[in-house]
DNA sequence: TTGTACGCGTTATCAG
DNA sequence: CTGATAACGCGTACAA
């Protein structure tokens, strides 16, 4: 190895031309024998298949690309791969795309969507037909180039109304709600939330703005806390010590995501809190370990396949059969398990 | 929308030659302002650097990879994203290869990878430099045709010296050694295994060997119970229930995941029986949660994000400055916590 | 049903 | 340092 291993060189060393010629026809109708077979006298394409079988032939896709200005590829753009509850959803996005032959690039992003612009370009260069994003498009010169260039773009894991892209997710702001009416309902008067990265998440934003709303119009006792490093277990469990010293009172506390609450579990035995009797937790996302904690984690379901499958649909309806990209706003539901309960 | 609305056509509406005639020099020029810059005189450069900006210029890559014969895309085929074991390499993987502006295609392809020639085909058509695989490549005519067209192809997760290609992953065999030695001095005389599905699973097929070897050469007593369906807590739960009822005198569980791990302590439990007092536990991947379960988990760590910067790096040494491809055999580590301890 | 010839937008070559 | 032009491999009018 070393030298001159160029992939496509060698992958692409035979042409419609080499076919062409071993077949005895001209290079359109070896084009067509693949393109539109239909046109081709079946003896004539199948005889031109095999050859080209047996030559090893492959169509050069960047001058397929070139030619029809199609190049079967979709981008997304998500926060990390690293959580699966993202993780999940591309799987399944990207499973259904590739049945149909298109295949997903997958640049990742952290949690501040605020500053994509040139990852977004830098996939429509790499020339993605469409794109995948999660969350709101937050910077408006991003929001005009995507509406210029008429990008198909599909926004997840949010919904808002008042969007200029079609969004295929649920409702942060009223999942929230829920979550906090139902714990209000408890007897609850004191929560805590701990959110994930504020800075451009317009999925956390919306769940701590639904958080305030409710607590302050009840005129109950609330306080938000922000996970600003790291996403993760340890964190919650961090966390879960400083709401405990600061604000002894606190009898809730609503995690927005399933991880933070797996901290707070930890946290919690630790330091010798009994939840629920001392302590309700509730979490977010509905990750498969939710109901093998200790205690059972009362959580959010949340429609991680189905966004990815849907996405995928409607990206492939709009492609294929020009359909315009539709918004779905899809359910969660809240999973009442044994870590919450009447205080 | 809906008619017209090809995203290639849009984007690439202004091409060199508009840009050429905008900046009164001719389309080499141009070319070479973006490609080669130091050939270029520096007002000159920036004077079209300038307007190509202000004209919204974007170079069509179909072009420019049919005339390069360079693509910037990476091709990666992993069983799926859903694990986070393979997602955090991937992710490391991407974030390594965006840096020099390079895109990744992902492919799933199940646990299974004796049937991947066509995912493989199909990365490959479409402009893939290189691979990035989980595993050993299983079918023969794969290899063959790998080596035939000299595609830059790495194998990750694993370690095989007899492999026609450089591995950067682990050794599994010697690995599970390493385990079941631990448990074997601990005392544990009847040891039992709950391995992934074992068709076409390279790493598997290694663990479940490894362990039979060791057990048979000690006279020992051993059993192996393959996961077939969902590899999940759930699954973990059902398992050990399975070995519980059929083979009572097990002391020990190695499970090949720590999601298999994380279900058995949920079944253990459920059922009444104490960890690690009357059986040692122990999981595979030390994933987050891994320290967080009762009792924490003792479990073997694997280098999975370093996986993912180390191939990144051998891939773009590879493509930008001809190094060939070399294997790195990455260390694992035993982490003992309280899920095991002497019988 | 098939063949001829052109154009897609870029980079590489070679001459200046 | 710059310009003119060929070539990359394919799909598709248009002609036959």
């Amino acid at each position: 190895m070393g030298q001159n291993n160029n992939v496509m060189e060698k992958l692409n060393s035979v042409s419609v031309i080499d076919v062409a010629k071993a077949a005895n026809v001209s290079i359109a109708t070896v084009s067509r024998s693949f393109n539109k077979p239909e046109m081709v006298k079946p003896e004539v394409r199948e005889k031109i298949l095999e050859i080209a079988a047996n030559m090893g032939y492959t169509a050069n896709s960047a001058a397929k690309s070139l030619r029809s200005k199609k190049t079967k590829v979709i981008g997304a753009i998500i926060p990390t791969l690293d959580h699966s509850i993202y993780a999940t959803m591309i799987n399944a996005f990207q499973k259904k795309l590739s049945e149909q032959g298109y295949v997903v690039y997958i640049l990742t992003c952290g949690f501040d969507a605020s500053d994509i612009f040139d990852k977004v370009t830098l996939l429509l260069e790499r020339g993605a037909e469409a794109l995948l994003i999660v969350g709101k498009i937050l910077d408006k010169n991003l929001e005009k180039y995507l509406l210029k260039f008429k990008i198909p773009t599909i926004c997840t894991y949010s919904y808002h109304h008042d969007s200029k892209f079609p969004f295929i997710g649920f409702d942060n702001y009223a999942s929230t709600t829920t979550i906090v009416e139902y714990l209000y309902s408890l007897g609850h008067k004191e929560i805590a939330m701990i959110c994930g990265p504020l800075k451009g998440n317009d999925r956390q934003i919306a769940r701590v703005e639904s958080f305030k709303n409710f607590m302050t119009s009840k005129q109950a006792e609330h306080s938000v806390w922000e996970c600003k490093n790291q996403y993760n277990i340890a964190s919650g469990k961090e966390i879960l010590k400083e709401i405990v010293i600061s604000n002894p009172n606190v009898s809730a506390i609503i995690c927005n995501s399933d991880v933070i609450a797996f901290g707070v579990l930890a946290g919690a035995k630790e330091l010798g809190i009994k939840i629920p009797e001392q302590l309700n937790v509730i979490g977010y996302d509905n990750l498969e370990f939710a109901e093998y904690l200790t205690p059972p984690l009362t959580t959010l379901n949340i429609p991680a396949e189905e966004m990815g499958i849907l996405s995928a649909k409607a990206v492939l309806d709009n492609l294929n059969n020009q359909q315009p990209l539709k918004s779905y706003l899809l359910k969660t539901e809240l999973i009442v398990r044994e870590s919450t309960n009447p205080d």
